[in-house]
DNA sequence: TATTGTTATACTCTATAACTATA
DNA sequence: TATAGTTATAGAGTATAACAATA
């Protein structure tokens, strides 16, 4: 098999992959019900939780007034809940709900599935290749 | 360099490279002032010109409605025309014109320039490996 | 005086539904 | 009657500005 590999050929193929993967992340969020920031700002809970609303608008560089809509709706569904932070009575922290984490555990089972669907019969060789060229081609786009 | 590269890190580095493939694409149209389907369609024009409304909402997968927009805002711009079908009084032909041209060229040359950055100086080899590679992800996703 | 969160408002992207003109 | 495009409306995601409570 012989494969022509111009530089156009492989910008095309970073290209669909790019997409392929915003697609599969999309269609999972939407089979959870969750908007690409209410996500992110669930599994930002699972190493920051918890944590004040102000901390999370910088995690995930959103403004503060949106974060109070995302952890509204969050807690509406029972997946976060606000409690009066102990010291400041300006501030609210955010945790997880039990459900909360059992969502997030799911997430985790989601993303331990696609590694595996998708590199678990990749030789370690490739795999590192993969990552080098991943890396180098980040850099570069910085 | 000793380097893990568990299914964990490819996933990660896959999810890395993907989301920074993103961020360069929009800062790109933010330079441009183009949003994502107000780009994809001047890019179908370039092969599709010129073509009724109908067309480009198939080949954008967005409504019929949304396309009135998209080119009420590019023709606004002074992008892209519209013309009167010359057979069928219902149909709008939409082209670019000259200055849609222009840009559509720039479009190409960013492209140009980005795969030679990232690809450039890349071995044919390594080329065919990473393409190799999208295209098994790429399917595993579908 | 500075910071945290919230109320009020608005903007962008996109869809659905109802309609008009034409086929 | 079916199709092409448009008017009217709505919803999701997100921002800015003004403000209240607290630090």
């Amino acid at each position: 098999m012989h494969m022509v590999t111009s530089v156009h050929h492989s910008l095309d193929g970073l290209l669909s992959l790019s997409l392929a993967v915003a697609e599969h992340t999309e269609r999972g969020l939407r089979e959870r019900d969750l908007s690409r920031s209410e996500a992110r700002l669930l599994w930002s809970l699972a190493e920051a939780a918890p944590a004040r609303q102000q901390r999370l608008s910088e995690l995930l560089g959103v403004t503060p007034r949106y974060v109070t809509r995302l952890v509204d709706d969050l807690s509406d569904r029972g997946l976060v809940e606000r409690r009066p932070h102990p010291s400041d009575r300006r501030s609210m922290l955010v945790t997880p709900t039990r459900e909360g984490e059992r969502l997030l555990s799911r997430m985790r089972a989601d993303h331990d599935r696609l590694a595996d669907a998708l590199f678990g019969d990749m030789s370690p060789d490739k795999r590192a290749t993969f990552q080098e060229i991943a890396s180098g081609v980040i850099e570069r786009l910085s």
